[in-house]
DNA sequence: TTGTAAGCGTTATCAC
DNA sequence: GTGATAACGCTTACAA
């Protein structure tokens, strides 16, 4: 149970000053060639390795990055993560990873613990509760302190700062129009409420789309799921009063609800009804029919998040760039649960 | 942009001594009532927050549990990566994941990063490069240098440290008891390579559950699968190759697997052939039908090993407690593959 | 070529 | 009651 090695320890072994150490080891030229070698090859013997804590204190500067999601059990939140992680890796920094449940109070509280030195910036996706209550203080005050906030999936205008968003409304338009294209006709949509930006988005999509083609908009058709734990029975509730073709669904888990609601009122998918889902998991992939999607590329996003993030922190203060928005796009994977 | 609020600002500020500040916040009797309650006061308005980076220096303590795990895409490890997360916020730590890929290399890498001082101690599950290899030195030397080390899930002998398992053995069993004990004879089991010991123990379990009800062990019906990306054709064949009325498959993938290969064969499940998964996921609750599994409680895993890791942590150096190993039940969650 | 000293932000010890 | 000082491990002017 050895403590680890210090360059005071190293020093104090060689009879040599610390600073010497700390320059031998950094080959300075200021160092002579013999005492240099001794040094190097004592450190090298004994493993030494710097404390990245002092380095930390000393650079004001921690070379992690924060990232804070509101679950990690959704795929598309682990597929950000690898994302950010293999970009942050490849440029020399760590990834510290918080949850806040989707609650604004623990968003907070990670926010301020990683803020506190922990961190040199963050990569955020809200809270639903944040978004309800529309307080973001704390994220204006991280900004305020200087340190770069990159928001991504889940995002809102009145924050100023990076942001990296996927094409929600092309997405979910280009899906409602291949649901056109393969001959369906009343086309219902299962999206959430309003105040989630991306169930607005989708649903705008899926207007957009049915307005190009002139077909005329079934209020009725428009399904807003508030509570994700009763979402199959309100998609059940819902079938039962509307007759569609077609169904668009804003993430993977409904369409997979609206899959097993169909097959109990005996409607055969695609046969009778094509499904489109939104995220493209592995439920999608692997479900009986496998699902057509609006494939995310969480991992594009998290990289691309990464590489904003790490872009200004390394940039300098005076030449700041003003903040921008990084569209990734969406791609539509057809599988087999619409027609071709 | 204002940089953040240190102690010596506030000194300066208020024209005390930094010590005194040190004191006042940390309400020490030794200050006098008036200046504590100006610093104090000071402090709030100002939103003082103590910098963890200098306490971290300070204390030679990060309040930061480190935890490394092979992939996160895997449902199971998201599970656990949440249970360790709320365990080890609720006593006050911070979780810092970095994901190795099931490399040996990057393995070893994040480990010596975060052995820098990033963290008090580890929370790992191997890489299957690692297992391969059957070198642990990264482990021997991090647990040498005196910081604690708790390995869950794909644990090794080897390794002198506190390991958090499950089950396996047990849990496989009683997976295949209750398949016998549904009337079935003729168990298939599809298993993974024997190096990845998780594997090796639920092989055992199947054939233990054989045994105690008189089974004859039948050699063909074992499969054991190296590759993932191939495991789709390695089950078509087996099944071209074999009759069963029953598959016990070690993760939800084979399971999922199965039941397309099955449902390709014109056999129904679980009418003609019965199937249960291990690891209870998104998939196993979703797919049609629904899957019999078992169920590995991720996040009881998660948390027992924060508990355990912060523990060690926290006690006195000299009364250093045995490396004990928690066992965490798995439960056998009945759905529709299997029959009743 | 090598060593000294200051400083990153904090706390603990001891002196005033 | 309050403040100076040293220390955590490291880097970097600057001095020798």
């Amino acid at each position: 149970m050895k403590p680890k090695l210090t360059l005071k320890q190293i020093a104090r072994e060689l009879d040599v000053s610390v600073s010497t150490v700390s320059k031998a080891l950094k080959d300075s030229t200021e160092i002579g060639e013999d005492t240099r070698q001794k040094i190097k090859a004592f450190a090298k013997l004994y493993n030494y390795k710097p404390n990245n804590i002092a380095l930390s204190l000393k650079n004001r500067k921690t070379k992690t990055i924060g990232i804070i999601i509101p679950e990690i059990v959704h795929h598309f939140f682990t597929t950000v993560i690898s994302g950010v992680e293999q970009v942050a890796n490849e440029k020399g920094y760590n990834v510290i990873v918080c949850l806040s449940n989707n609650s604004f109070d623990k968003e907070v509280l990670n926010l301020e613990m990683l803020a506190n030195g922990s961190t040199d910036g963050f990569i955020l996706s809200l809270a639903k509760e944040t978004m309800q209550k529309q307080d973001y203080h704390h994220l204006k005050e991280v900004i305020n302190q200087g340190m770069p906030l990159v928001l991504f999936d889940r995002v809102i205008d009145d924050i100023n700062c990076d942001k990296v968003i996927i094409d929600d409304g092309i997405g979910a338009k280009k899906a409602v129009q291949h649901l056109i294209d393969t001959g369906c006709k009343k086309i219902g949509i299962i999206s959430t409420v309003d105040y989630v930006s991306v169930g607005k988005l989708r649903t705008e999509g899926y207007l957009n789309a049915l307005e190009e083609n002139n077909i005329k908009v079934d209020e009725d058709l428009i399904l807003k799921i508030e509570d994700v734990e009763h979402s199959e029975k309100e998609i059940e509730e819902f079938l039962n009063h509307n007759k569609v073709d077609a169904l668009f669904a804003v993430n993977e888990h409904f369409a997979v609800a609206a899959i097993k609601a169909l097959n109990e009122h005996g409607m055969k998918v695609p046969k009778d009804v094509s499904v489109i889902g939104f995220t493209n998991g592995e439920l999608s992939r692997r479900f009986i029919p496998s699902l057509t999607t609006v494939s995310q590329h969480g991992s594009k996003m998290g990289g691309e998040a990464a590489r904003m993030l790490i872009e200004r922190l390394e940039s300098d203060e005076d030449k700041e760039a003003p903040y921008s928005t990084t569209i990734v796009e969406t791609e539509l994977i057809k599988r087999n649960s619409t027609r071709s």
